[in-house]
DNA sequence: CTATGACTTTGCGCCGGATCAAACTCTGTG
DNA sequence: CACAGAGTTTGATCCGGCGCAAAGTCATAG
C-alpha cells in the first residue's frame, strides 16, 4: 500500500478505545462497521440457547475483525469483546467494497484472514472430536503462548488476562477440570499461574501432553 | 448472469464423473482446480495425525467446492470424496480471478458460501462443546434430512448413503454409540434404517432429542 | 450359489470428566 | 482496613459413553 493510500484509508477511520470486558458487537447485530485491532486482544465467542458461552478464537493486534462482508453476510456471526483494554480502528461497512476495489491486496489479505480462522476452527473441531480434555487444554495453552506470548525470564506468559473459566470455554470443558489440570502441571513445574495470568515454563512437556 | 456469460464460463469447464468413495482432492494438495457439484454429494473431511477421520461438512448439488482461492489459500484445506456417484464441473484455479472480475455476483456468491460453511462449523463447535452425544447425533440427522432429504411416503430419507461410522465421524463419537442410538430410536419409531440408508419418521421427536 | 468383506448389533466393564458442594484467596473499592 | 465480588482450589460422587469382544446380516464378485 502506498503512502497516499494509507492516508486515504485512515481518513475514513475513527479510532476507539474499549475497556476490558466491553462488548464491541454482538452476534446477530447489523454489521455497520468493521474493525482493525491496533492494541490489546479481542475474544470472539458465541452463546448457546441454554446460556453456555463458547470461545471461538482470539484476535491479536494487527488483524481485521468484524468483517462480515468477507463472509457475504450483513450481520456479525459472533460476539466480540475486549479481552483486555483495546485500541481499535473502525470503518463504515459501506466502505468495504471500495477498499476491495481500490486497494490492491486488501481483498486478498482479508480472505486470507478468514481462511486462517476457518482452518483454526477446523483444528478445534478435530481436537474436540478426537482428543481428551487434557490434550485439548495443553494444546490451547500452547497456541496462546505461541501467538503473542510475552517472554518473562525463561518462561512465556499469555499476552492477555485469561481465567480458568475462559480456558474451559475454549476447550469445551469445565473450569473445575481446567483448575485441576493447571494445579497438577504447576506441581510438575510445567506452568506457573497467578489469577488471570499463566506462564508456561516447559513448552516441550506441554507439547507432549497435547499429544502432538 | 447473462446467457453469453454462462456460455463463456461453461466453455472453460470440463465435466467429470466420480464414483462413490473416490477422492476428488486431498488435504494439502496444490489447488489447481475448483469445482461445482452438479449431481451427487461430496463429503469433506480431515484426518488427524493418529489416523482418525473427521467429517467437516457435506456439499449438496449446486454448490462450489475446492475453492481454496476464496480462502486466500493455494492448497486445499481438507479432503473431498464422493459420498455417492457425482457429476462435477471443473475449472483451472487460474481462471478464478477473471471470474471474480468479469462475472457480477460470482465473488459475492462464493464468499457467501464460505460464510455459510464457517457458521456451520461454528455450530459444530458449539455442539461439541456443550451438547451430549445423543443430542449431537439427533441434530446431525435432522440437518442431513433437512438439506436435501428425499420424501418417501411420510418419512424423509437422507439423500445419500451414510454409515454409522460416517455419522460417528461427523459427531465425534464411535460407531458403536451411534448404532445403539439408532437401534433405540428405531424401537421408538423415530427412525427407520437399513444399511447405509436412514429414514426419519418423526422429525419433531428428533428435534426434541437434539435439545433445541 | 457361496464366499468374502463391509456394515451393524449388542453385551459388559471401566474410567474420564461432569456435577455438586464448600472453602479458600486474591483485588479493587468505599 | 475491611468487605464484597470475582476467581480458584479441592473433595466426593456418579454416570455417559468409550474400549473391547464377539456374533449377526447384508451385498457383491466370482
Amino acid at each position: 500500500m502506498g503512502r497516499d493510500q494509507i492516508a486515504h484509508v485512515l481518513s475514513h477511520a475513527t479510532s476507539q478505545m474499549f475497556h476490558t470486558g466491553t462488548p464491541i458487537f454482538h452476534e446477530g447485530d447489523e454489521a455497520e462497521r468493521f474493525f482493525m485491532l491496533l492494541d490489546g486482544y479481542i475474544r470472539v465467542a458465541r452463546t448457546t440457547a441454554d446460556g453456555h458461552q463458547v470461545i471461538l478464537l482470539h484476535v491479536p493486534p494487527g488483524q481485521l475483525f468484524g468483517i462480515a462482508k468477507a463472509l457475504g453476510r450483513t450481520t456479525y456471526p459472533a460476539t466480540a469483546t475486549a479481552a483486555e483494554d483495546c485500541v481499535v480502528l473502525c470503518w463504515q461497512t459501506r466502505l468495504w467494497d471500495s477498499f476491495v476495489e481500490t486497494l490492491p491486496g486488501f481483498g486478498t489479505a482479508s480472505y486470507r484472514t478468514t481462511g486462517e480462522r476457518m482452518s483454526e476452527m477446523q483444528n478445534t473441531i478435530l481436537a474436540m472430536a478426537t482428543q481428551h480434555v487434557e490434550q485439548r487444554v495443553a494444546a490451547s495453552l500452547l497456541r496462546l503462548v505461541q501467538h503473542g506470548g510475552k517472554k518473562v525470564g525463561d518462561a512465556v506468559e499469555i499476552a492477555f488476562p485469561i481465567t480458568r473459566q475462559n480456558i474451559s470455554e475454549m476447550t469445551g470443558t469445565t473450569l473445575h477440570t481446567v483448575s485441576r489440570l493447571l494445579s497438577a502441571w504447576e506441581r510438575e513445574g510445567v506452568v506457573d499461574s497467578r489469577r488471570k495470568r499463566i506462564r508456561v515454563l516447559d513448552p516441550h512437556r506441554l507439547l507432549v501432553l497435547s499429544g502432538a
